[in-house]
DNA sequence: CATTAAATGCACTTTCATTGCATATTATTT
DNA sequence: AAATAATATGCAATGAAAGTGCATTTAATG
């Protein structure tokens, strides 16, 4: 068993060829995906499988969903020993508004954000929308 | 002409009896309203003429779209004088877990993200999700 | 009241998300 | 190494929300 089968040994995954397909192409990407963008990679494969792999995914933590706003659900790697199935991966997401792109700020953490007397936070979304690095020239 | 009328005519929007409507139903609201409620609010009304009224209501800065991560748009009254048709209404929003209405927190300011460098922040989005005032008890 | 521009209603389209079920593949037991 | 049980996959279909084209109606203007 490799690194991934292992991980997903470790997690109850049933090791697939189509799972390490997605994986890998999971890795190599360093924005966040749609499920279109996993549709597009694999044109092979059937819409239904890419779909229910990416939530098999999501169910054992091995990627988060973000909502930049664009109203299509994106999906991105979870950062080793994250725990986004317990308590929320707090870190920001920046979508730019030139290659729209979505990117995970993991180094970047929410900030303690101040409610109303009588409301109770458990959640919170903050993404930031503008011009990423490489559009912008570095 | 009474306000409401007075409004529309200082943005250039006809007045119309079904704008005066969708607009008296927002105003009575207190929370963001998906085009379902409204469309729920007025079954003798066709969809379509509550979708455009409310991206006109939109364009003309009388109402502000809200993406609170259900996947459903929201819509809410702008507050007066707000300017979020030129810069970012920067108020936060709160969407109750458990009875599933979102607010405007206008009040609540967003507070300065910081981002990498190279990176250009134009616009924020900023969600809570918990449990609202009503549901916890106040 | 006549003219013109915009609003409305209806039918259709698109896109993304999601499910049921038969078949294929993987893991487990004999 | 079969046989069995459990799960994954492929295909077809459905659903929800958003958006568009065009003919008809309504509102603003002189
Ligand atoms: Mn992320
Ligand atoms: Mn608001
Ligand atoms: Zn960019
Ligand atoms: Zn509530």
């Amino acid at each position: 068993m490799n690194e991934i089968e292992k991980l997903f040994a470790s997690k109850d995954i049933r090791i697939t060829a189509m799972r390490l397909l997605i994986y890998k192409f999971l890795v190599q990407k360093e924005t966040a995906v749609t499920l279109s963008d996993i549709e597009n990679a694999f044109e092979r494969a059937d819409r239904t499988t890419l779909y229910r792999t990416i939530k098999t995914f999501e169910e054992k933590a091995i990627v988060h969903q973000i909502d930049d706003g664009t109203g299509i659900t994106k999906y991105a790697l979870c950062e080793q020993g994250c725990n986004c199935e317990i308590e929320t991966d707090l870190h920001l997401h920046f979508h730019c508004n030139n290659c729209n792109e979505t990117v995970c700020l993991t180094e970047y953490k929410i900030p303690h954000i101040n409610i109303p007397e009588g409301y109770m936070a458990e959640d919170v979304n903050l993404v930031v929308k503008g011009i990423c690095e490489k559009c912008s020239g570095h």
